[in-house]
DNA sequence: CCGAATCCTGATAGATACTG
DNA sequence: CAGTATCTATCAGGATTCGG
């Protein structure tokens, strides 16, 4: 597997654009949009806004521009008003939601067991769940 | 599929823990650190540092520690002099790994064709992808 | 009214230095 | 060796505003 600069694709290396790729795909909103495209096919902005609970608008923008210039989405604008626009998944944003799909679906299934290793791991957890 | 609160795991819900859950899977670091584990079986904590480029130890030890609570890796301190700290993926952990490779495996896999897209889609920045 | 850009502020990642 | 403490740069989120 390689890359167009020549060298072997590798998301251990922090100079890989893999890297880089990972980090956008492995991004809070990027895994709830791209599973509501691919279940509901074509979604407005304010569909998937409503759909994806507690997304700011910025975040939705912003995580849409991403998945746009990385080919994963297409963004179409209809020129009516009040406006209209349109996104769906591009075939590359296919292949993506399988993948990432896979990891919703694996969170969804598994989260009894992670709540009772949560329960199990600290039985008094006041706050703040990082190291402070 | 329902968890301890009676609700339906439900991602797309801001109230669900599946939300939490899957904040952390998604992770900037978490991909790398369970694949690392999931090859080399157990590691110390300049093994994953090493391993892992561009992680600081803050954003190490705080990965770990979650993931530690989650139930997704054990952490075993030898109390010997240097200190030896191992961390092995539980069967948890393991099974959580699968789809984890399959998302650090297809951007590896998709590389090229993102590129492409980028370079298409605009012809400025590659990592500057927010709005500006 | 919908979609998005801007400004402001609190949280978070990252770099660096220090410790048992 | 394996972290912790601290500081700073960056980023996410909320509110507001704007353009069609």
């Amino acid at each position: 597997m390689v890359e167009s600069s020549g060298l072997p694709a590798d998301a251990f290396c922090a100079k890989c654009p893999t890297r880089q790729v990972l980090d956008h795909i492995a991004g809070k909103w990027t895994v709830l949009i791209v599973d509501a495209l691919l279940s509901d096919g074509t979604m407005r902005y304010t569909e998937l806004a409503r759909r994806i609970e507690g997304v700011s608008q910025k975040m939705l923008t912003q995580t849409l521009r991403a998945l746009e210039t990385d080919g994963f989405v297409t963004r179409t604008v209809h020129p009516t008003s009040p406006p209209h626009v349109d996104y769906t998944l591009t075939p590359l944003g296919h292949s993506l939601a399988e993948p990432i799909t896979a990891l919703r679906r694996w969170t969804e299934t598994h989260i009894n067991d992670i709540e009772r290793a949560r329960a199990a791991a600290r039985p008094l957890p006041p706050t703040g769940a990082g190291l402070r």
